[in-house]
DNA sequence: AGAAAATGTGAGTAATTGCCCATGAGCGAA
DNA sequence: TTCGCTCATGGGCAATTACTCACATTTTCT
């Protein structure tokens, strides 16, 4: 092509330069001399089809070690799915490996040829395992996101994951047009009898798996982050007892949900339940080790996915 | 794969490694120190992740197919050079796709610094893609033309593509001042005689690359159309097991070129051998596939310029 | 038990890759 | 048009990785 500075043809060569290093297993040298560009030109390619993520690499090997360990999770909390990744000590990376995981977990699902309704929340963590599925075809399925979109100012708040989703899966899927929080009992009400939000309320009911984050508690916590709790009433919740919350409903260090007035302000979809859904956590880190462990123990999700080190601490704990 | 006590831990260990190296992306010395072991250890490891298939590499993006499609083509039959491009199932024409991605391909050889002698066929496919050249200056190169440029009627024929070329590219370019096909062997002889067909013919042996349609046969075949050849020449080529031609040469189902009497009346440039020489082909289509395959059975071009339909059919002939 | 074969290990070396910098082309603003 | 900015390019160099060889250890066969 000629001299046009195209994103698009760029992207197509680096998808090349990439399949032919990655899959063929060519030298970049090689590259250069089929592509007919410099070295340093096909090397800036094969990094830019990484960059763009284009390339996903994935591990299919169960590390007995790991089995071993999700094994044991399996027993004590009870769960019908675990996976545990490896650790990598020296990565302060709060979702490498999970984000793999988690990505090829919700593909396994979504591949299956009969209809399923998958749920997700939010967070970064789920954010990073989006972001690793690959294109896929799905009219089969219905997708529904567990919790509002909508930040405290009004905004489409970050890590909403569902419509990062419905980019990378074509099915139909359902966000909730709401805030995560709102101001009262009575507003939540009011917005759930809405007929849209009402067909995604009963979606939840029937969802046959749900893929959440673990959301923590503290200053930084990631409610306090993105604005939808302020610092003092992220410390009376604290002093109530929360120990760390899923989609926005807090519960304390035995997994029960709070019965203060925070989950009733809560416009989030109802957590699935546990009898007939999976309820899939990702988490890892020491940060979320508190948040983990009371989910686990009051049966909140009953699938995990983590890493060693947090795995070797649920289960010593 | 051997089922001994030792080697199971040896895998966990080396999907160990892999996962560190290539999903946690850090280097062989950082593993080896994690792990405890020397830095060739570590490498041993990562390679053996990689011998066993541990690692999947996937690339996430259309052009993925084609590229693998292309390889299988490559190892088929032999080729030096493959492209195939996405096919477009809603559009007719006959050479969209394979025009842009045949110019790309002949500037990329243009493009050279050191002198090359490039060869062009006829028809058009090839005339779609000459049009998608660019302004080059190339003094460099030679470009020659190995098929006649005139026509049954004396005319210029149509698809002679030498002299569009001439007007994107300002490099020396060689034309053939004679019909595709003459009336006779004799005559075929006598205008080959000429000094200024002569150096062509050299020029012909010594080329470089050359880019060519595949011509397929029927009473609808460009050859027909273009009225070098009646209906009854051309059934008789047909019963004498003719499949195909590229750029007047008759070749049979296996890619052999036909002994009859027809090829003796082919006044253009011998294709160049394929042991020095990239003779390239560029078509698609069904009503190519026949003459493409057999071309490629018989060796006739050992490069490849198609889509993703017509590259599918080739492998599952 | 002993010898032979197979496999793992470490060191050195060649090949490959990643990064920095100077250069030049393209593009928008003055 | 010209200036200034951005960005892709290619060369060079340092870091990283792959390969080869000799030797040590383990396994296997008799």
């Amino acid at each position: 092509m000629a001299k046009r500075p195209e994103t698009g043809g760029r992207l197509d060569d680096a998808a090349r330069a990439g399949w032919l290093y990655y899959v063929a297993g060519r030298t970049q040298d090689e590259i250069a001399t089929a592509m007919g560009i410099s070295r340093q030109s096909a090397q800036r390619l094969v990094s830019l089809a990484v960059a763009e993520r284009l390339i996903k690499v994935r591990l299919d090997h169960p590390i007995a070690e790991c089995l071993e360990l999700g094994e044991q999770l399996r027993r004590k909390f009870g769960l019908v799915h675990v996976d545990v990744v490896p650790a990598d000590p020296g990565s302060s990376s709060t979702t490498i490996g999970i984000a793999e995981a988690g990505a090829a977990e919700i593909e396994r699902w979504l591949k299956k040829p009969e209809p399923i309704v998958l749920a997700v929340g939010t967070g970064r963590t789920l954010k990073a395992a989006i972001d690793q599925l690959p294109a896929m075809e799905c009219p089969q399925h219905r997708i529904l996101s567990l919790t509002g979109n909508i930040g405290p100012d009004g905004s489409a708040a970050y890590y909403n994951v569902i419509f990062s989703m419905a980019d990378a899966v074509k099915a139909r899927h359902f966000p909730m047009p709401l805030p995560v929080l709102v101001s009262s009992p009575e507003e939540r009400d009011l917005l759930h009898r809405q007929s849209l939000v009402q067909s995604t309320l009963q979606l939840g009911r029937e969802a046959d798996v749900a893929f959440v984050g673990i959301g923590e508690l503290g200053a930084d916590a990631p409610l306090c982050l993105d604005g939808f709790l302020d610092p003092q009433e992220m410390a009376r919740l604290m002093e109530e007892g929360a120990a760390g919350e899923i989609c926005g409903w807090m519960f304390d260090r035995e997994g029960r949900l709070l019965e203060g007035s925070i989950n009733e302000r809560v416009a989030s979809v109802p957590l699935p339940p546990r009898e007939t859904t999976t309820v899939i956590g990702l988490a890892k880190g020491k940060r979320k080790y508190l948040a983990l462990l009371s989910a686990l123990r009051g049966g909140m999700i009953n699938g995990l996915i983590t890493d060693e080190t947090t795995a070797r601490y649920l289960l010593s704990a």
